[in-house]
DNA sequence: CTGAAAGCGCTAACAC
DNA sequence: GTGTTAGCGCTTTCAG
């Protein structure tokens, strides 16, 4: 906490490149069809970097109509490695066309997005969850130009990640396979996509659909979850993610099962500490940097009204082949 | 990703409840000093809801100088539920005081905090890191009237965490401690300061200043670091967090060394995977609920100009006492 | 108690 | 090519 500093106007500048406004906003957004001679650019370009000048960007929103801004956000739930990744990934690529992320945690007792939406003035905002339609018109009404909310039609790699664990396990000769669902609840939605992955899997091969049973991130009700398993001699199971799966190993040890001879266990995300674990876990890890270069290249053409030159690399999950599966 | 729609100025408002802008934003803004008539008001309120009228933040913020914005930037790490529920508990408590609060995550390429701070016109910035002093004068000079860095003074929890876990530590006996610092540069500050206090508890405890080697998460460096703590007879190690103590773990187990007996760890965060380690993890836990409300009031204290009101409950970090140390 | 008027700092037609 | 001008939607003295 200290004291502020006054800031310096396009005025200011323009005074001291000698130039007017006009000519430094020009300069200062590269306005297409111009043609400011390399002398005076220079010297404006010259005289903002000394005052240090940055433009306000209230007042450049309010008089462009849109700002710069683009929310995302994230339900209540564990931000893992995985996600920070995307978020990092999604930040970058916005950044390259001088959009800026922020993020909005929309808790319990939060503020409702669409307000949070009309306070940052976002001109787009990206849901990790999906919106109903009131939430999706309140977003408008505040001011956002688009919306794009988590869908698992728009993410394919979404619903192949259970079906990715499944193959996996089925190929390696599993004929039973379990499903480790997360406790959690702000988790159910997208668990409940991945499962239904997993059993369109199990339904091709032709085997029994999954035997789910639910866990958090403690050993004893991760031991329950291996004990119904092992009872129903299962000998693989997919878990929901890595954290998931790292206490399904737990419990295992409570009984002293080891992966991957008395069960098979594939986690997802590939967090950092998935190879720390005993064994290392086998899991699949995003193409996150892919995913986030796609959501940003929609929104950057949204924005700015150009065709969507979406990349079409694959952007499905890679298999990372440890021990534990 | 839908068609925007038309929003309603102060102007529609006024029009509507038959007064002047200048009514209106009175009214609106709960103006002290002014004395509106409870009918007048009444109409403007009315007014307001049924054109959905929700002021525009971008013009707002122009005219009034500052914003209801308040920026958390949050370092390149996992957020866990810990943090999750500071986030949402600060943002609770902002938002009764009419702020709302957008979090920027902080990664390697993203923009820089300044920038984003400038972009989204935040009048405060809380840094759940430390800040040097440029970035601090750039936070100012991009607009924000405050900015909160993590400050060890501040938070007297932040530093105590390397000397509480240098000082557990020695309390069970061990005279010979060693400190795991993080490879990652985003977490450097912050393990600097942890490092800090746990030199500190050495020197008052008489004992050599602690060993430090450093680790990223995966086993190989990990077990290099092991290497050299067991070289200069080290049997207690600090790590900077939790998953730097589960990298420590695992690199003790390429050398077939088991905690607590062969080398005792401490982590700290207490995340959700803590208690899934062999041994369990023994860490500490911050009281973040109690710091978020300190942090609300200071802001909330700083932003309307009135008395600090902050309660003094304890808001140090609280052992977490498993098997590994 | 309410309205008129002057900007906040910037962009974007439109002239010079 | 560059400067003039008119707002964007809101707050806020200052009269009435």
């Amino acid at each position: 906490m200290d004291r502020p500093a006054k800031r310096a106007t396009s005025a200011d500048v323009a005074r001291v490149a000698g130039v007017s406004r006009t000519t430094v906003s020009f300069v200062l957004n590269d306005k297409p069809g111009q043609t400011i001679p390399e002398e005076t650019r220079r010297r404006v370009l010259e005289a903002a970097r000394s005052l240090e000048y940055q433009p306000h960007s209230s007042a450049r929103a309010l008089a462009a109509g849109r700002s710069d801004i683009v929310l995302l956000s994230l339900p209540a739930m564990p931000i893992g490695a995985g996600i920070s990744r995307f978020i990092e990934e999604l930040a970058t690529a916005l950044a390259e066309h001088g959009l800026t992320l922020v993020t909005h945690l929309s808790g319990a007792q939060a503020r409702p997005l669409p307000a949070v939406c009309a306070t940052v003035n976002a001109s787009a905002v990206i849901g990790f969850e999906p919106f109903d339609r009131d939430t999706t018109r309140a977003l408008h009404s505040a001011g956002a130009a688009f919306v794009f909310p988590f869908r698992t039609d728009d993410a394919p790699a979404m619903r192949s990640v259970g079906r990715l664990q499944a193959e996996y396990l089925i190929g390696r000769g599993h004929r039973r396979i379990g499903y480790a669902m997360p406790l959690n609840r702000g988790l159910h939605a997208m668990a409940e996509d991945r499962l239904y992955g997993a059993t369109e899997a199990c339904a091709e091969a032709g085997i029994d659909p999954p035997v789910v049973a639910s866990t958090d991130l403690e050993t004893a009700t991760a031991a329950r979850a291996v004990t119904e398993w092992t009872a129903r001699s299962v000998t693989g199971v997919c878990a929901f993610n890595d954290e998931t799966a790292i206490a399904v190993l737990a419990g295992m040890r409570t009984h002293g099962l080891a992966a991957p001879d008395d069960l098979a266990v594939i986690g997802m995300d590939d967090i950092p500490t998935a190879r720390l674990t005993v064994p290392p876990l086998t899991t699949f890890s995003f193409a996150l940097a892919e995913l986030s270069k796609r959501q940003a290249a929609t929104i950057v053409a949204g924005l700015t009204g150009s065709a969507p030159r979406i990349p079409s690399e694959d952007v499905g999950p890679r298999l990372v082949e440890r021990a534990s599966a």
